[in-house]
DNA sequence: AAGACGTGGGT
DNA sequence: TACCCAAGTCT
């Protein structure tokens, strides 16, 4: 394959006639195709813009439980600004990217705050929103508020680079830019939200990433990359680099059916989340010695350890290899800040990210 | 700009 | 096992 090409900098704009077609056969498929999905129900804004955030780098038959369970816990935009942050983030366990249900719950309570519990309906104000980037932005203008507004993701990237053969790597930012500018173009006066949802739709069922259905699609007529058979070739994208591996160590600590927990730290990986007392600063081999250190720092003494197993949990960029170890904790004068008994049967209560809920199977069959 | 940020599913 | 992917955003 030839070398990743700065492509061409200018932006070759559909012509009208094409425009034409690509508007008339998208929209048409769409009304006889789309799927059923609970946030196709009502365009309520509050709910379009739950499922946007949710639908981040998430599949929507993952989403929708979650959502279904998020709505009716949090029915109005009223209810989850005024909810605990605690409440929120237990709703969000389990799906990931928890720094999306605090930037939601924090961007909600300043739409309730600033604007009257109104979604804001202006690109200005609703994109300053905390995790409301370019493509939230549109999506909830086009879906909510039928704005003429680009809605360009990881979908509509593909379907454009094959629809008019762009070659530009689509996991660079400006290509992003690019693809907004022929979006404005194509996006019709008439029903943009059905049009924006049209183009992931089709990107989601037919111009998929592996085995696109050309056969099936609505817009082949016009498609440059069907045209030349290089559908398969189309988008090109960097290659991700892959997960750097780690050791850690969870600590498994039980007396008199309470078991010791820890909140991590307010930045990072799983921020704020309830977790087993974990050391990830492991590396070494000679576990006893990354012991020492640990209790040293925590001002605590731990004995009896017993390596209760062994687990792999890969994230998109660290690759943690677990080890559970088991020990009792000697009579300390003080518990760390960020560490809590908690009893066995009240496990369920607190936010575990699912790395922890699996250590927790292992080691208690919950 | 490139890497951080979760998880589960498909091949 | 390994790798890619899925309605991105933040730093």
């Amino acid at each position: 394959m030839e070398p990743m090409n700065k492509a061409n900098n200018q932006v070759l704009l559909p012509s009208d006639q094409v425009v034409e077609v690509v508007q008339q056969n998208l929209l048409e498929w769409y009304g006889e195709n789309k799927r059923d999905l609970p946030w196709r129900e009502n365009k309520n804004p509050y709910r379009i813009w739950v499922s946007e955030i949710m639908l981040q780098q998430t599949r929507v038959d993952t989403v929708i439980p979650y959502y279904e369970r998020f709505l009716s816990r949090f029915p109005t935009i009223e209810s989850l600004a005024a909810a605990a942050d605690e409440d929120v983030i237990k709703a969000w366990e389990g799906l990931g990217y928890y720094s999306r249900a605090r930037n939601l719950h924090s961007a909600v309570k300043e739409v309730v705050a600033e604007y009257g519990g109104k979604v804001p309906d202006k690109v200005a104000q609703i994109s300053k929103l905390k995790g409301v980037g370019p493509y939230t932005t549109g999506a909830i203008l086009s879906i909510a508020y039928d704005k003429k507004v680009p809605a360009v993701d990881g979908n509509v990237m593909r379907v454009f680079s094959r629809l008019f053969t762009i070659e530009d790597d689509i996991s660079q930012q400006s290509t992003r830019k690019k693809m907004e500018r022929i979006a404005e173009k194509l996006i019709p006066e008439s029903s943009p939200g059905d049009f924006n949802q049209a183009l992931m739709e089709l990107g989601a069922m037919v111009c998929t990433p592996q085995s696109p259905k050309c056969l099936f699609c609505p817009v082949q007529s016009v498609c440059k990359a069907y045209q030349q058979g290089r559908e398969s070739e189309l988008p090109r994208k960097k290659k991700a680099t892959s997960p750097k591996s780690v050791d850690v160590i969870f600590v498994w600590i039980v007396s008199e059916n309470k078991v010791l927990i820890e909140k991590r730290p307010e930045q990072g990986l799983l921020a704020h989340m309830w977790s087993l007392p974990t050391i990830e600063q492991a590396k070494k081999e000679n576990y006893l010695e990354v012991f020492n250190e640990f209790c040293d720092t925590k001002n605590i003494q731990l004995t009896n350890l017993i390596i209760r197993g062994n687990l792999d949990h890969i994230f998109s960029h660290i690759h943690w290899k677990i080890t559970l170890v088991q020990a009792d904790l000697k009579k300390s004068v003080s518990l760390p800040d960020e560490w809590e008994w908690i009893a066995l049967n009240q496990l369920h209560t607190r936010a575990f990210p699912n790395v922890y809920r699996k250590a927790l199977q292992q080691l208690v069959s919950i």
